[in-house]
DNA sequence: GCTGCTTTGTGAACGTGTGCACTAGTGCCT
DNA sequence: AGGCACTAGTGCACACGTTCACAAAGCAGC
């Protein structure tokens, strides 16, 4: 019999959404929580109740009307649609400060990432070992992605090394790339970016924090385009 | 006389933009490019250059017609929409492995976000000095805040932490916030916070992955809401 | 079983963001 | 001086995302 066809197309900001629900449910599920109400999921997850019923309806209609949503049953469900139900391995690239950082983290490996590997074009680096996982040399790559099945790939390098980097993941068969350098990575269409730019976010709030101090204070000294 | 009034609100979307194109600005002026335009700014940064010229267009009218837009003066334009023309230094909570290299990454103080300092909350990570910054305790926060007019903290500490941080960087007096930790902070409503979560981002990748893989494969073995 | 309370699921209105396509300047070349 | 080539600025239509408000559905108590 057919298998459940992939289910309509979910919005990307949904997508966005549901690693949190995901997260708050399995820590209310951890303290012996049964079932929850879109209002209470929506409060411990900082947003609006309604969106959260819309976000979880594009999965199917998995909760009780009157009662809320089964917490094991949507965190199962949720689970599978963002294709949890296994590890995903990733290998990082990029053994300085950033790297060693993420090797480190154990977030990643507890939430269903485990490190690969590491490698770095850095003979230096090439055999320390961060968090019991030994750096090995960039040419490695394409080994680790094949023997450990990895289809996710992060770039921790400096900005100048990043699009070598996202060049060697992508031959050596990495399908998704995890971006921390600030650039903008090319690369064939088929392949997914996502860029995380700790800088950004700063300025971000920096602007906010300019805004807040009341704008354009001084207008005082701008320097006009220096025409011929 | 009246300075410039404080514009008209820019959309958060092209705010998230301004900061990528100010390092393209930046990287083009280093290599002595005078001119741009809107089509090559879109090109480097990946984007539509009708999107190029309506996000700038929130700054003013810094183009020229028929030529593109002078890089230094766009340059100077963005850092002051977003308040760069001055440093913002910031304040980091936690020395774990995100906090060390958040605080080793040169990154930060070269785009205008010196680290002031660095604390924790664990007495034996105190005294020990990472890139040059020393480690001070928890405690000592609000006089770094103080002394160092910090208005932007950064939560790298575990999640069980980060509410605690949170709080303790609101009562120092810090009105934005960077969140690493996976949790929803509670915040007074005047705090601008922003969350970077790191396995959010695998996650998303994941759904992508396992949507080309060909998604819900097997409905076999999905286990039903164990009613009563 | 019926009534009333609760909570989901969703249609519809609204708001925000995107991208096209055109207008209006600007510089350059003849 | 006039025309041409080029590119910023923007009105408009469309797509996407959010929120409201209500009907449908389930549970509990009588």
């Amino acid at each position: 019999m057919a298998p459940e066809r992939t289910r309509r197309r979910i919005p990307d900001a949904t997508v966005a959404r549901l690693p949190v629900y995901l997260r708050i449910l399995t820590e209310q599920g951890d303290e012996g929580v049964d079932s929850i109400s879109s209002e209470r999921l929506a409060e411990l997850g900082g947003v609006n109740a309604a969106k959260v019923r819309k976000d979880l309806s594009y999965l199917g209609s998995y909760g009780t009307r009157g009662v809320g949503y089964e917490v094991a049953y949507l965190v199962y469900q949720i689970r599978r649609e963002l294709g949890l139900t296994h590890d995903w391995p990733v290998v990082i690239v990029g053994a300085g400060n950033l790297g060693q950082a993420l090797a480190g983290y154990g977030g990643f490996g507890e939430r269903g990432f485990p490190v690969a590997g590491i490698v770095d074009i850095d003979e230096a680096k090439v055999g320390s070992v961060l968090s019991g996982v030994r750096v090995r040399h960039i040419d490695e790559l394409p080994q680790i992605v094949q023997t450990k099945r990895v289809s996710i790939g992060v770039v921790a390098t400096p900005a100048g090394a990043a699009q070598d980097a996202a060049d060697r993941l992508v031959r050596a068969g990495v399908t998704s790339i995890l971006n921390f350098a600030p650039v903008v990575l090319a690369v064939p269409r088929a392949i997914e970016v996502r860029k995380v730019d700790l800088a950004v976010e700063l300025q971000i709030l920096s602007y906010h924090e300019q805004r807040r101090a009341g704008g354009a204070i001084h207008a005082v000294g701008t320097p006009r385009p220096a025409s011929a």
